[in-house]
DNA sequence: CCTCCAGTACGAAACAAGTCGAACTAGTGC
DNA sequence: GCACTAGTTCGACTTGTTTCGTACTGGAGG
């Protein structure tokens, strides 16, 4: 940033200056076990399954979820869902958007976003 | 049982006198969630893409993987993968083999255990 | 500058899971 | 019956996970 206080016409980057993706797992970093360790919380997949289902504007606040969870509950599993390397987050101002991570997982683990699409939750759930 | 003591010639069980499998979920009770956890972690991991696999003699007794654990840790990850609906488990004499549930996987989760089979443990794996 | 607001960081309490030793159970074979 | 053996059960310890209240941070708007 900075260096470009005048008399610039081109481009500096192509679409439309995303900010940098919070910390995360590269594609090849990605380990079997800790992803299924992170599927497996209901509340969890409910946000995946959520962001995979309607995902519209390409990435949504955290608080979008009609989850009644205490906020810092939220930041735990939200953190648990990008270390793991499911979702990527990107801080745009004062919210902290996220999306699933469709490319890396589907050339991971074949298949593994379908089942969690396709999940539903349990009666009891809470 | 008991009420055949004498004069019987017909076969009473059609192949070869199966044990009863140990208390498992029914398919339709299998939890996604449930199994992800089961399958969360690096040793059960290990068992499962071990009997995948090398499924050579349908089943396989307990301490035949060379899984250096106490005997009372091995029979807790195993009773975790039969009660996820992983395993199933059957009695033989003193021994009781395992076999995956890959029908009823299979139907249920499709894919799930191509994942496992291609799963490599960490380098740093004990 | 002050307020509002989305979300984080910290830390404690409650709970679940993993690990393992020691004692136990139940077939098998002599 | 006795020893052997595959595996269980119990209980203790440790480690990790979940949950949440409270205090904090940092951009946006007046």
């Amino acid at each position: 940033m900075g260096m470009r206080t005048s008399m610039v016409t081109e481009p500096d980057v192509p679409p439309a200056e995303l900010p940098p993706p919070l910390p995360e797992p590269a594609r090849e970093e990605l380990r079997l076990e800790v992803v299924l360790g992170a599927l497996s919380d209901p509340l969890r997949l409910t946000i995946v399954r959520k962001l995979l289902l309607e995902r519209e504007a390409y990435d949504h606040p955290c608080g979008w979820f009609g989850l009644d969870r205490p906020k810092s509950s939220l930041t735990h599993h939200f953190r648990a869902l990008r270390e793991a390397g499911v979702l990527r987050q990107r801080q745009y101002g004062l919210e902290r958007r996220s999306h699933v991570r469709t490319e890396d997982l589907n050339a991971r683990f074949p298949g593994l976003l379908d089942l969690v699409a396709d999940w539903e939750p349990a009666s009891d759930q809470k």
